[in-house]
DNA sequence: TTGTATTTCAAACAGACGTTTGATACGCTG
DNA sequence: CAGCGTATCAAACGTCTGTTTGAAATACAA
């Protein structure tokens, strides 16, 4: 895949780690078995045992993130306006996590593998998912300025990642609900184009006018003591209740 | 739980229930075993198979989404501003997800089986999120307007939906990169009113000036021949490239 | 070619899984 | 109390899982 295998045992790796990117990313950790993955790499049921000691050991071989931080690189490069390279990003993502054709099977395996945890996902927070929300916190804070909260710029990070995050976690679903969907690279692209426009609206005001009416907000209110050590909001049922 | 069981056997089946909604939010279908709900329901391994039939059956009885209708009924007559009704509906999908204390189970087991297909899906999308989206799409009509077009407000309910289901879906990482994280109340609250400013934001945009913005951004480049059928945007890139 | 190390293979292993069985204990009606 | 249907139980069933084994095949150096 990555560089012609010289011998046959290299051959037989990469055919393993293929066939498990793939088994992996269909039907998830537990549910992909070592049989499968070694009937389509046509190589015997002992052959993961003997490459990489364990179907455990074929997960970690078969994580390459390489392709993730190269978007990551490629994107501080790539201008020079914050809210531009926002889009961008959303774009390579929502690419790797849906288009068929050259999507990246670690990453979907990342999103399979982040509700429940793997022996793996410790190299998984630690190699791709805590990278990444550096690079995006960074970005963020480009964008919504150095006034906005650390915890409030990372709630609009979760906003990002989430709705990005849904298409692929929620796709048999929405497949049974839209009979026929399918995700073209003219589907992806518009779906991105959406959560930017979507995100960037949400993040400008939270970094802008927020303060200012949570603020006023309050002050509707004068007599309110300070129950909670974070306040901040979420009062929202009582308001009208 | 709902009403007191009268004899032996509907306690044996009550308690299965609860055992069952507990491990299945927990470790999932394929991760919870009928020998450990068993063990926790304190009744003997057969008993899962003489009062469901089998373990598919006593998953699709666990599954009660009456708490989630019961939720959309009183949002309905809660309020008449739709921006209201839109932040309740918001903080009580997340009370459902993450609160502790009076947590839906179903509704959890409902965000874990949306990745993969479980025998259950499809009463899980009959019931539940069926339902849910017109109940959420009806909502954001009323925010957008009538000449926001049916593609785009569905967009918005994703992207609304992935924000909520983000924080349950990703809780064991996001347990990793912040340790000491827990869901309180007031967290809860916190995250909710977060999630409805982000998106009444979004849905500010998309039905404001989305489609006057999108059409300055063609005329810009004029020559251009109606690429594809269904193009709206998705061209970020090839602005700056 | 001979010898040695590496790689493949069919077969079997031990354990966990959902499920079934037949006997036993229970609760109720007559 | 006797009788009967229901509910529980320990034990076993068959299947699937990841893994191990020892022999066979292959590749490569002397």
């Amino acid at each position: 895949m990555m560089y012609e295998a010289r011998t046959a045992s290299e051959q037989t790796r990469a055919r393993l780690l293929d066939a498990a990117r793939e088994a992996f990313s269909q039907h998830g950790f537990q549910g992909a078995t070592v049989r499968e993955i070694c009937r389509r790499a046509e190589a015997n049921v002992a052959a993961v045992n003997y490459h990489f000691g364990s179907k455990d050991g074929l997960l970690a071989e078969a994580l390459n993130f390489v392709p993730l931080k190269a978007m990551q690189l490629t994107n501080v490069k790539a201008d020079s306006d914050p809210e531009v390279r926002l889009r961008l990003f959303i774009r390579d993502f929502m690419l790797m996590l849906l288009d068929e054709t050259n999507g990246s099977l670690p990453c979907r395996i990342m999103a399979r593998e982040l509700a429940d945890p793997t022996p793996a996902l410790d190299k998984i927070v630690r190699e791709a998912i805590a990278p990444l929300h550096e690079f995006l916190g960074k970005l963020l804070r480009e964008i919504a300025g150095e006034k906005t909260g650390e915890a409030e710029l990372c709630r609009c990070m979760h906003s990002i990642l989430g709705q990005c995050l849904y298409y692929r976690h929620s796709h048999p679903v929405l497949q049974r609900l839209h009979p026929g969907l399918r995700y073209g690279r003219q589907e992806i692209e518009t779906i991105a184009g959406h959560i930017a426009d979507f995100s960037l609206a949400g993040i400008g005001r939270i970094s802008g006018k927020g303060a200012a009416l949570r603020e006023a907000q309050h002050s509707r209110r004068p007599g309110r003591p300070e129950a909670g050590k974070t306040t901040e909001r979420g009062d929202a049922r009582r308001k009208i209740l």
